[in-house]
DNA sequence: GCGCATTACTAATACGCATTAGTGATCCGG
DNA sequence: CCGGATCACTAATGCGTATTAGTAATGCGC
């Protein structure tokens, strides 16, 4: 009646020849004597009051160093345990051939805060390149494997991660993004740095002051705007639809006679918004090439995050930076923090104001 | 006898109130009136052929759209023996502050052709900051939780390089490195692109080429000199060590008065090798400047590499380009190989050749 | 010196899926 | 019309770990 248990099963590869296949938790307890499960007792944060003697540990770690053990990821997973690994899932390749596209700069402060917690990354790719798990409509699905997963950009499908948050599974957005009922994010805190901007040519004299922005509901464009009232507020300047310029197109529509209208109109501070593209700066810095303004001397400028990579020789615009290593670190935080059950952590992340070169003392009017 | 199977496990969360956890495999069965194994069959690839009815595959397939069935990831892997995880081990921060010193070439190779091949990556940070598993002398030991792992850079511990590979763990070194006795490795060659540069500049019409290196014992550097010496070789130019001028600071002892000799001598053209700091050719570029040879009317330079970024805008120099992405590439089918246990793939990866600005005819003599 | 704790383990089992060895049907050739 | 082949599917089992119920072995109080 012995059935033969231990045949080898035909579809798996028995290590070739000669080498030890990756050490399991059953060689582990073979080697220092005792049991799996008390492999997996030593090893594990015990959550109940299992006792094991201090002999026995030692026999079990001093076997986990010889044969170099380390726990299989799936296999934790499956055991509703965790596994250390954060995925980081961009929709898009995390790295661009395109340098300039790439999240580089938050993966700086990503890695950095998730060693520090102890916890390696996993970088799942879910671009149309194929990805491991095809691009079907489930490509965000592998990330379960990891105990919790960050987002990067606004592209991954909404219906997929609320499958996730509904699910329980943690994931934290890099990124505003409020209409996703429950989905935590992290994101710069624009409203502040704007107005501290404005603030700060308010002080500098500036009396009427416009704001450049191009036409675009993203959190990040409404949220400068909203600093930037609030900042003409704040300094009890005169505010309203006047001091908005929204335009689709700011490189055609911000045209030099627009530009005199202002400053016929005593205005003598402009703020651009940052965008993908840097248009809105891009177009106010050339309008105001064009009309012969010596800047900060006849008017200032000021720019709402970093210039664009073909204007960043230009002298330093006055602005704000946008910190995003330690956006990329304070995600990382809010992710470890929903991973452990722990209180979630602040969302937003304060940027650096930048004096730059762009900004001066308001002109004596007339 | 009957033992109570299905209680529930204490340590589980038993789905929040009135939302049923995500279905599983058996309950697509159950909806499809099929068995589990009848659904893994239909939604796996099946590589042997178990034949299921179409009509089959529908209600299996209708059920599963019906549910919402998505496949936990952690179960699929471990029931396949294969975590799809390949590691990406660097001994310093795999994204360091500074961007320049950074794997990303090579990186965007590795993402891409990963993601093609099914595969996620597992970042492994070998820095004192610690990474999940501490930086004890077992620092490495992490990366066995990936089916196979890729190293960059040349810090990598050899004593538990090793030790991996003597356990069969599948391990590939980005970067040329012999002395480790079955450690497989991926790089670029550089013998072949040196020989092209000299075979072009023999065409062009020189005679008299001369090979400006670092005192390094670098493989990069060894095979760069044996393919210039061959490329001599080939085109029926004097070579011996007359030919290479080699220097630990090229910057002080590549003279002017040593690069008139060389012209004086008839020579011609001059090559100058790709390092870490680019000294070499900076020396080279700045003597023949100093000189104030007119390049390439008086003399041709060529560089085998690519110039440092702080020479980037500088004419084009003529020479060979490393294809950096395509590195990392080869290094991931490398390593999917053997993982797979296939057949090893090719090692060696051929740079571009640049034709530039730096090199022209040869002057004609007298 | 007997019951009851406590200590230090081990046996058994579940997690969800993939794989394969069956198992009835049905078909086919001679 | 019978032995074998093919088809379509299911039962059973294993992957590696975490958890818990159980079990000896000892200690302790009265």
């Amino acid at each position: 009646m012995e059935e033969p248990r231990k045949r080898a099963r035909p579809g798996r590869v028995p290590a070739p020849a000669g080498r030890t296949s990756r050490p399991r938790q059953a060689e582990v307890a073979r080697l220092a004597g005792v049991s799996q499960a008390t492999v997996s007792l030593v090893l594990g944060a015990r959550k109940q009051g299992a006792t094991i003697s201090e002999e026995t540990r030692r026999k079990v770690l001093d076997a986990v160093r010889a044969l170099g053990y380390v726990p299989d990821p799936a296999a934790s997973r499956l055991a509703a345990a965790r596994n250390n690994l954060l995925g980081v899932f961009s929709f898009t390749s995390t790295f661009p051939t395109d340098v300039q596209h790439s999240y580089y700069p938050f993966l700086v402060g990503v890695e950095q805060e998730a060693a520090a917690r102890g916890y390696d990354l996993v970088l799942f790719t879910g671009s149309s390149t194929g990805g491991a798990g095809a691009a079907g409509p489930n490509a965000l699905a592998r990330v379960r494997l990891a105990d919790g997963c960050l987002f990067l950009g606004r592209h991954a499908p909404a219906e997929e991660l609320r499958r996730l948050v509904a699910d329980g599974f943690p994931v934290v957005h890099l990124g505003r993004r409020d209409e996703l009922e429950g989905l935590a994010w992290v994101g710069a805190d624009y409203i502040s740095a704007s107005q501290e901007v404005v603030a700060h040519l308010a002080a500098l004299g500036h009396r009427r002051i416009v704001l450049v922005r191009e036409d675009d509901e993203a959190p990040a464009s409404t949220d400068r705007e909203h600093g930037f009232l609030k900042g003409l507020e704040e300094a009890g300047l005169p505010g309203g639809p006047a001091a908005v310029f929204r335009s689709a197109d700011p490189e055609r529509e911000l045209t030099a006679e627009r530009l005199r209208g202002w400053l016929d109109e005593g205005v003598t501070a402009f703020v651009a918004e940052e965008t993908d593209t840097g248009d809105a700066w891009r177009a106010l810095h050339g309008a105001a090439h064009f009309v012969g303004i010596d800047c900060p001397r006849d008017a200032s400028l000021a720019l709402l995050g970093s210039p664009p990579p073909d204007l960043a020789e230009e002298p330093v615009p006055t602005g704000f930076d946008i910190p995003r290593p330690q956006l990329g670190a304070a995600a990382v935080r809010m992710l470890a923090a929903l991973v452990s059950g722990e209180e979630a952590a602040e969302p937003l992340v304060a940027c650096t104001f930048r004096p730059g070169s762009t900004a001066g003392p308001a002109p004596a009017r007339y």
